[in-house]
DNA sequence: CCGAATCCACCTTGATACTG
DNA sequence: CAGTATCAAGGTGGATTCGG
């Protein structure tokens, strides 16, 4: 039996979801790319801090974003948290050696984005004023 | 006057929400994790293709996604479109240096992915397994 | 002090159908 | 062959409120 165009696209449409979601690349790069984990990422990068700390250091997230943030990454290995189980409790939150690896990962990116930002916005200024001609 | 702790938290996303739009790391972050611009620049890292070679390659895509993604990186200067206004038109894609220069990035990324992926699994399992004994 | 749960508005995706 | 327009649906971030 043969297939419609259609039916052969939706076919490949579903494999491709399959492979994407157990492909450590778009994994790693959906975990980089969220908007939170990064500056949590960075902020300890200069060492442990705990809960409220890392509120104030990343200013801007709800607590609802840094808590969900901050379990996701705990899940993937990425961070250790401690708990002192005292009156105020007390949690810390520190990178694992793995996590620590990721750092230089993200430098990278952050270098050549600083590195080409200017030719990019170059390139969206010719793209827009050609736009605009057409219009 | 004092501001309440809600309404300095405002203030502060607010700026830092005003500060991520602008950020290089970000934007490039943002256009490297997009689900289809991985893909399109592997297929292109070999060499131009046309239209139709690209929804083949990138099987799965909508043309709708495509269209879109090759729009967006037209815009930042990562690939060059070149129209022949024949009959039936042709249409081909190809990356600007700019664009190949992302692609050692993107390897790096995928890179550090397979080096770590059975590690980050293994703690996935632990938490998970933790989570089940808590509930 | 630390965190979970709920509700809601928004944006993106994808399906579909149509034009040069 | 190449591209555009429209619309419904689902995921996601944010405000808020409550619990250990």
């Amino acid at each position: 039996m043969t297939l419609t165009a259609d039916q052969r696209r939706a076919a490949a449409r579903d494999t491709y979801n399959a492979n994407l979601l157990e492909c450590p690349g778009h994994q790693v790069l959906a975990t980089l790319s969220d908007k939170w984990v990064t500056l949590v990422l960075a902020a300890l990068g200069d060492g442990p801090l705990r809960h409220t700390e890392l509120a104030r250091t990343v200013a801007g997230a709800t607590q609802k974003m840094l808590t969900q943030t901050l379990r996701k990454l705990e899940r993937e290995g990425m961070l250790d948290r401690t708990i002192e189980t005292s009156v105020p409790p007390k949690v810390t939150y520190s990178l694992t050696p793995l996590g620590m690896s990721l750092l230089p990962v993200q430098r990278a990116i952050k270098d050549w984005a600083e590195r080409h930002v200017a030719e990019i916005e170059r390139a969206r200024a010719r793209y827009d004023e050609n736009a605009a001609d057409r219009a």
